[in-house]
DNA sequence: GCCGTTTTCGGCCCGACTGTTTTCAGTCG
């Protein structure tokens, strides 16, 4: 999918160059949307481009066909080697300093003669800045410290330590005297897998200074730098280099900011056309008819002087917009809102409506608990079913199983099974898919255990036609009943395989085998747009931590953050079956 | 540049904060 990723920077990168050159700003919109776009895309625009299906894309007009057609068929684009050979490339990397866009990039260059990021500093050192119009002191100085920051913000923070950030803060927060209500935002809320900041929102009790809070949230221990403090907002980075946004509003106007706070950028653009259809406006403050609004008296950091139609809660603003309640993590304007307009939206999948994890490991291979251990940790979640599932005899350093000890972890997990009360044990494996797409136990041994995870661990860099072989391979014996962490990708580390998705969910589709988010971070694969595209093909899905130790059964939440994000409901998740459905749910494919 | 059941032209989401300014441009979310 590397043709996607480089479509997408491509058009970044155009958006870039037209706002450094000054050209209209719809424009370079057009181009950052379409590069967002293909960032998102659930399939190779190559099989869209061959099936001639490229104008079916919503947003992709004739001039961005024509670029994507001769990129393909090419592999270079004339308009992009244009634009980029109109501006130095290094003003590309200058518009990344936090707080210089490109207008001050192109002064920089204009002006000056400044062409990278090197030159700048340079210059700064020089005093060559002064005189410059609408650069001070200050400037100079935000544009020094941008420079400093930034090789830490390229990178966007995994979702685990974000939240644990997030919600050591939130908890702070709401002890803050005049705080009536605070909660995460962003999309962190949306429970993206990677955040770029952290959005806190918190109602102020009505006769508090909001700028009080803001002070109090400026010091707490957490935070190494106040970016900017006013009376609604303020933003800081913390040690880690995390920028949280923090936004105070009244009561009134809860709903509409925590709305607007949570995003995405793309749902939120699609609400606000949707307000002005109707002859609304909406902001962060409410839901106002425009023609009241027009007439209103507005301050800066202040609530406009009329009563909004909504505001005070999310649900309120939704059905006046007369759209049902759409949950935060699929607010990415991928079909929620027309789903919400005809009342179709999926019941997403909750962890309530999880009966078992279905991949975890002991201390028979890498793992840090015994089967009993496991076994009673699963039930004590409430769990009703927990499949074992050690690693077989190729991953060796996992200290993985021959099939002669596997097959006594088998009897053994069987007994502690008839033991333990109130839970049903699985005897399985996790065992590799060999690089040709063997397994690393034949039939005779497989058919001997009650479930079975598949899963690529070795060979992740393999070209595409020959990683889709290697799994469909997996995915078409019988005794399989789980593709684990289909990709192997580890995020913000390693790619992962570079699938033809299409295939794969097919072949899972049709010979009754699920596919795994594995719950694990960094892992969380499938992602959640892969995961989208496997239930809209009809595959089932297994949401399963790979557990090694008993505490790790609680990243259950993360697997399920990404299920809710692909809409999956209750039907498309095996862990939701009863283990009575799941044992008659694997036979059938053993035939 | 993209889009269209009022439109093939004319609109495109909306506001806070900062810095450098006396009324606003730039940046960000």
């Amino acid at each position: 999918m590397s043709l996607n990723s480089d479509l997408s920077n491509l058009f970044a990168n155009l958006a870039a160059i037209m706002d450094i050159r000054g050209e209209n700003p719809f424009k370079s919109v057009s181009f950052s949307k379409i590069s967002r776009l293909l960032a998102d895309l659930p399939f190779d625009i190559k099989t869209a481009f061959d099936k001639g299906e490229l104008e079916d894309i919503e947003g992709i007009g004739e001039h961005s066909r024509k670029i994507i057609t001769e990129y393909i068929t090419t592999g270079h684009s004339s308009d992009y080697d244009e634009a980029i050979t109109s501006i130095p490339p290094g003003l590309l990397e200058v518009i990344k300093i936090p707080g210089t866009g490109p207008k001050t990039a192109a002064l920089l260059w204009k002006q000056r003669g400044i062409t990278s990021i090197e030159d700048l500093v340079k210059a700064i050192d020089e005093g060559k800045l002064e005189g410059l119009k609408g650069i001070g002191e200050k400037k100079i100085e935000q544009i020094k410290s941008g420079i400093a920051m930034r090789s830490q913000a390229a990178q966007r923070m995994g979702i685990v330590h974000a939240l644990e950030i997030g919600q050591s803060l939130l908890e702070r927060l709401r002890k803050v005297p005049g705080v009536k209500q605070a909660e995460i935002a962003g999309s962190l809320r949306r429970w993206k897998e990677t955040v770029g900041d952290v959005d806190l929102i918190c109602c102020v009790e009505p006769k508090k200074d909001p700028a009080e809070i803001s002070a109090a949230f400026v010091k707490f221990p957490e935070v190494e730098k106040i970016q900017g403090q006013g009376k609604t907002k303020a933003s800081v980075i913390t040690a880690g280099g995390l920028q949280v946004d923090l936004r105070m509003v009244p009561i009134e106007s809860f709903g509409a900011a925590l709305m607007y706070f949570t995003g995405s950028k793309d749902h939120n653009v699609r609400l606000r056309g949707l307000a002005q259809d109707k002859g609304y406006t909406l902001n962060e403050w409410g839901l106002y008819d425009v023609k009241v609004y027009d007439r209103a008296k507005k301050k800066t950091a202040e609530a406009p002087d009329v009563a909004p139609l909504a505001g005070k809660s999310e649900n309120e603003v939704y059905h006046k917009l007369g759209l049902a309640y759409i949950e935060p993590e699929i607010r990415e304007n991928r079909g929620e809102i027309e789903a919400a307009a005809a009342k179709k939206l999926p019941h997403l999948v909750t962890l309530a409506d999880i009966h078992g994890d279905l991949h975890s490991h002991t201390t028979a291979s890498d793992g840090h608990n015994t089967i009993e251990e496991m076994a009673e940790a699963a039930k004590a979640l409430g769990y009703t079913m927990l499949a074992i599932t050690d690693h077989s005899k190729s991953q060796a350093i996992a200290n993985g199983l021959t099939a002669a000890r596997l097959l006594k972890h088998v009897e053994q997990i069987h007994k502690v099974g008839a033991k333990i009360k109130g839970i049903t044990l699985l005897a399985g494996c996790e065992v590799d898919i060999l690089i040709d797409g063997r397994l690393d136990f034949e039939d005779d041994v497989l058919k001997e255990l009650d479930w079975i995870v598949a899963s690529p661990h070795v060979s992740l860099r393999q070209a595409s036609d020959v990683a889709t072989i290697r799994l469909l391979r997996a995915i078409d014996n019988r005794y399989v009943n789980v593709i684990g962490h289909p990709t192997g990708r580890l995020i913000n580390k390693r790619e992962g395989l570079p699938l033809d998705f299409a295939k794969i969910f097919k072949a899972a589709a049709a010979s009754g085998t699920a596919l795994e988010i594995n719950a694990g971070y960094p892992r969380l694969d499938l992602n959640d747009v892969n995961a989208h595209a496997a239930i809209d093909a009809g595959c089932m899905l297994s949401i399963n931590t790979d557990a090694h130790s008993t505490g790790e059964f609680d990243s259950m939440i993360l697997g399920i953050s990404v299920a809710r994000r692909a809409w999956a409901e209750k039907k498309n998740i095996i862990n939701c079956m009863t283990a009575k459905q799941l044992v008659e749910w694997a036979a059938k494919k053993r035939g």
